[in-house]
DNA sequence: ACTTATAAGTCTTGATTGTGAACTAAAAGA
DNA sequence: TCTTTTAGTTCACAATCAAGACTTATAAGT
């Protein structure tokens, strides 16, 4: 299979993959994240070929996770953000960084602290469910095939 | 940068992709929760290259991600099954999912229903804080290095 | 005994991608 | 004028990946 093919896969994964589902894409994003906006930043911090680099920020921009923003003029000069799309990642990239933390950690703990602003306190991310809110492991999922319907009520 | 050089990085979300952060292992893990457990089955649904498949499953193995469990003896025939260290993935897939749902779902809606068995209702995954139970979202939270320590008070 | 089927790989060969270094461009500063 | 800064682009070569044929081991069918 192609990687361009995987976009047109009837599967959410499948689809989020084709875009993000690339080493140097999850690792440009999260810099983007801990506040990295320029080229030449994101290469320091990723030690990114350059090539490399300019071709995902491209299609991040070309899918709507980052926006090109000017921050001086002559020379024109650009830097990258998040978008809300963009920002929407940040429940799965956390929870990558969480099952690093959890299953590589050295001895020393986890690199980095999550401090959760709203109360103060340093957090692990937890899964819930939107209905009853209880967390969710795979073991309380079950999951089948959408009906496939004619018209959306896509809410 | 070099893929193995990842795993040596002092960044759990390296650290993550360094073992699973490729598309086709993604992917073998999405159908693992999905049930599939043999070769011929991860095969056929994912229609990838058996040669690129037996060194993800060995990896994903070596990884203490999935295992081999026997289902018959003469021919000693292995499945693969996920570990709670894979299981533990759980939740960074299904967010991964939800976003792929919410920004490339066609009119016909997600393509996957998942049922929280607990409350009986389909649900959406929303990530939340272990501390105070809030819903957390990029904006809400900051992060810092953890303080290096010689001695370990890991939880 | 011989052929076919099943399951789980391995091998070969060609295509795709990534890498690091050098080059371009446009303006600012010495 | 010459150098620096920032954000790329181009190139030649290396590393990685993919498709499908081939292999191994066993059992069942004829």
């Amino acid at each position: 299979m192609r990687w361009q093919t995987l976009s047109r896969e009837n599967c959410s994964l499948a689809r989020t993959l084709a875009v993000i589902g690339d080493r140097w894409t999850l690792l440009i994003l999260r810099d983007a994240f801990l506040r990295v906006r320029r080229f030449e930043d994101f290469e320091s911090s990723l030690k990114i070929a350059r090539r490399v680099l300019a071709e995902r920020l491209a299609l991040l921009v070309a899918e709507g996770i980052l926006k090109k923003v000017p921050y001086q003029e002559r020379p024109l000069r650009y830097e990258y953000k998040l978008t809300e799309k963009g920002l929407d990642l940040y429940p799965a990239i956390l929870s990558l960084v969480h099952w690093g933390d959890k299953h590589y950690s050295t001895k020393s703990g986890p690199p980095v602290l999550h401090r959760h602003l709203a109360c103060g306190h340093d957090f692990r991310p937890v899964l819930t469910c939107s209905e009853c809110c209880a967390a969710v492991t795979a073991r309380d999922v079950e999951a089948r095939a959408a009906k496939q319907r004619r018209r959306a009520p896509v809410p």
